[in-house]
RNA sequence: GGAGUCUUAGCUCAAUUGGUUAGAGCGCCGCCCUGUCACGGCGGAGGUUGCGGGUUCGAGCCCCGUAGACUCCGCCA
């Protein structure tokens, strides 16, 4: 069926210059310019399935002679002349099978069905005047085909192809398919580019790239592990590493230097739309480097990035902001700063108030703060406000919402009447309250008021629809993170970071004097459009710095050699300073790609149970596998 | 562990107040059609309304339970 073409003859590939399908096929990230010259000229096309893509052809490779292979993506079967779509990854092109011309071949393509697999060799032509298709890249042309070759027949889809499918279910189940939609492939395009662009640039500044293990030790702290029993030492265990977190900083004691990874990392926790169990990260470390240099190492990396995957030019250097303004501002560490609606302090306005709720607090040391939902009394009915009070306190655990509605200049609260004259000007004015608005308060210790306001503040945002649209990208460091947290479940400090985390020099005095809370990290969080797309620190790189922290965080001695040994010893052989950064990957082409969860830039993803829907993994054992292993099953089976 | 939304044909969705034989578009199958690109025309197949129970003369619709999907909280150093 498939004959010799023009194409391959080499006498014509050598002078046909910029009109020769095979210059264009060079740019095509299917075939280097060398191979195209070797396939041209060595082979012929009876050893190969396709002399270019389904993308490639122009209206100045008319008159050539092309071999493509593809899926059928559609056909338009008008009883005599018939129209296929071809496609593959790259694109689509409309092969014609003419009766009048190719009558078997024609015969033949009436049994094509959707998602058949094809050959075919045929001539480009430009298509008829006026019948151009301008919605396709290779729509002034069509390949008349002289052959026809079905490599392979396919069933019915289960869901179209060509659109938008909202069943999830479905598309996990087959995965395979749901790849083929132009829509995921240019997803997994643009992940590659991304992680090609991460690996040109970390090399370019002189970073190695380095694997560390996959089978590493369970995380004492921090979240669940993944198992792995080890059949040679039975009773041991093996953990999927959360992060190359040990190994990278060794990495660093080891005189590497600066190394970077494209990691896998792990985590047995519940799923959401931006988490799976298993995720990707840019890690990055380095020796003899500042705060400064990282954030500006990542913001050329991130700037890279845009350019490359997204052609767009990002300014840098980004803002910073320390957390406690954040928090304070925003109530959030990681702040959109896309719309206002920040929150504001009333604690001294109402420092004399007879409103027993807000009295209260203020003497037990509490704030009052508030939001004001600009123009959002329309959109939020009293029944409304009664929902978003029964959320605060189911979800977020507060008290309640207090509000002020102010419609048609009048003051609808239930607390209103407690306010004084004075008290009402002084909150109208600093809130700029104009008909329209919405008020929110919160009056509670200062971080649940950051807490509760951050979220109404989102709420907010999402109602006013204040971000719909908008195409700002707006980056932002979140810096001077607390080093540590009271955690009242384990009566003890936790990191806030991790246990590695420096703390600032200036606040060494208070790690000294016991005063916990107040202590600051070298700790840093890169945020887009508030989401967090990574976070690092400078680490400690002294024994008995690192040492004393674990003693704060409740290791004792002996526990710090058992899990931690191998670390303290290691840094008591000359670690250098040092400190890093990890991006979430998968986050990140997620923004690029503008999906909302992280299952559409992932190949093969998890389900909401951590359940491969495709493969149904996680599957049960035979018992003699289990054995082998030395483990037993407590589940009971049904 | 908790809260919410959802589940009707292969897919996306309808179905009035609880009332006849559960419909439409797309897809699929057959026939016709020589310039379409969301091809067109004619015809056809396709349903245990997630599952189980209840109320009722009568349930896709109301009630209870259950399963699953998704979103969020907890959790994720």
């Amino acid at each position: 069926m498939i004959r010799g073409c023009k194409a391959f003859n080499p006498q014509e590939s050598r002078c046909a210059g910029e009109s020769n399908p095979f210059f264009e096929r060079a740019k095509s990230p299917l075939f280097t310019p060398r191979w195209s010259w070797f396939v041209s000229c060595v082979l012929s096309n009876a050893l190969m399935y396709r002399s270019t893509s389904c993308n490639s052809l122009r209206k100045e490779h008319t008159g050539h002679s092309v071999t493509l292979a593809g899926w059928v993506n559609s056909r338009r079967d008008h009883g005599g002349v018939i129209f296929i779509d071809l496609r593959d990854r790259e694109g689509l092109t409309q092969v014609v099978f003419r009766p009048e011309e190719h009558p078997q071949v024609a015969e033949a393509a009436h049994g094509l069905r959707g998602e058949d697999v094809i050959q075919i060799t045929g001539t480009v032509v430009g298509r008829l005047t006026g019948s151009e298709n301008l919605k396709l890249a290779t729509g002034e042309i069509e390949v008349i085909a002289s052959a026809l070759t079905v490599l392979n027949k396919a069933d019915v889809p289960p869901f179209p192809l060509d659109s938008k499918v909202a069943n999830e279910d479905l598309r996990l189940s087959y995965r395979y398919l749901d790849l083929r939609r132009a829509e995921m492939t240019q997803n997994l395009k643009l992940r590659h580019r991304v992680a090609k662009s991460t690996r040109d640039f970390l090399d370019e500044h002189g970073f190695l790239e380095i694997e560390t293990p996959i089978l590493s030790n369970p995380t004492p702290e921090g979240a669940r592990d993944f198992l792995v029993p080890s059949r040679l030492n039975p009773g041991s265990f093996y953990a999927l590493p959360q992060a190359p977190q040990q190994y990278k900083q060794l990495l660093q004691v080891g005189g590497l230097e600066k190394y970077f990874q494209i990691a896998r990392c792990f985590r047995d926790e519940d799923l959401r739309a931006d988490r799976q169990p298993e995720f990707t990260q840019i890690d990055v470390e380095a020796s003899f480097i500042t705060e400064v240099e990282i954030q500006s190492l990542i913001e050329g990396l991130l700037k890279r990035i845009f350019r490359e995957a997204k052609g767009v030019e990002i300014p840098t250097p980004f803002p910073r902001m320390s957390y406690a303004e954040a928090m304070d501002r925003f109530g959030s560490d990681k702040p959109d700063l896309r719309f206002g609606v920040e929150i504001t302090s009333l604690t001294d306005i109402f420092q004399d108030t007879q409103f027993k709720v807000f009295r209260s607090v203020l003497d037990g040391g509490g704030v009052i703060k508030a939001i004001n939902a600009k123009g959002a009394a329309g959109a939020l009915s009293k029944e409304q406000l009664k929902k978003w009070e029964e959320w605060v306190k189911t979800e977020l655990g507060a008290k309640g919402l207090a509000y002020i509605r102010l419609k048609d200049g009048e003051w609808e609260s239930p607390i209103v009447k407690f306010f004084s004259e004075a008290e009402k000007a002084a909150l109208a004015a600093r809130m700029q309250f104009e008909d329209g608005d919405v008020l929110f308060f919160g009056a509670d210790k200062h971080q649940a008021v950051s807490d509760v306001l951050g979220r109404v503040r989102l709420r907010v945002a999402d109602l006013l629809k204040l971000t719909e649209g908008s195409t700002e990208l707006n980056f932002l460091w979140v810096v001077d993170f607390p080093l540590l947290q009271f955690s009242p479940e384990d009566n003890g400090w936790a990191a806030v970071h991790h246990p590695f985390t420096r703390p600032k020099a200036e606040d060494m005095g208070l790690l000294e004097a016991g005063d916990y809370a107040r202590v600051r990290a070298v700790a840093y969080d890169v945020v887009l459009n508030g989401v967090e797309l990574g976070g690092g620190s400078i680490r400690i790189h002294e024994r008995e710095l690192q040492s004393k922290l674990f003693g704060v965080l409740g290791v004792n001695d002996e526990e710090q050699q058992h899990k931690f040994g191998h670390l303290l010893k290691a840094f008591s052989f000359g670690a250098p300073p040092h400190g890093g950064i990890a991006l979430g990957l998968d986050r990140l082409v997620m923004l690029l790609c503008g999906a909302d969860s992280i299952r559409e830039v992932i190949a093969f993803p998890k389900n909401n149970r951590g359940v491969d829907l495709m493969t149904q993994s996680p599957v049960s054992v035979e018992l003699r596998q289990l054995r082998e292993l030395s483990i037993s099953s407590t589940v009971k089976k049904a």
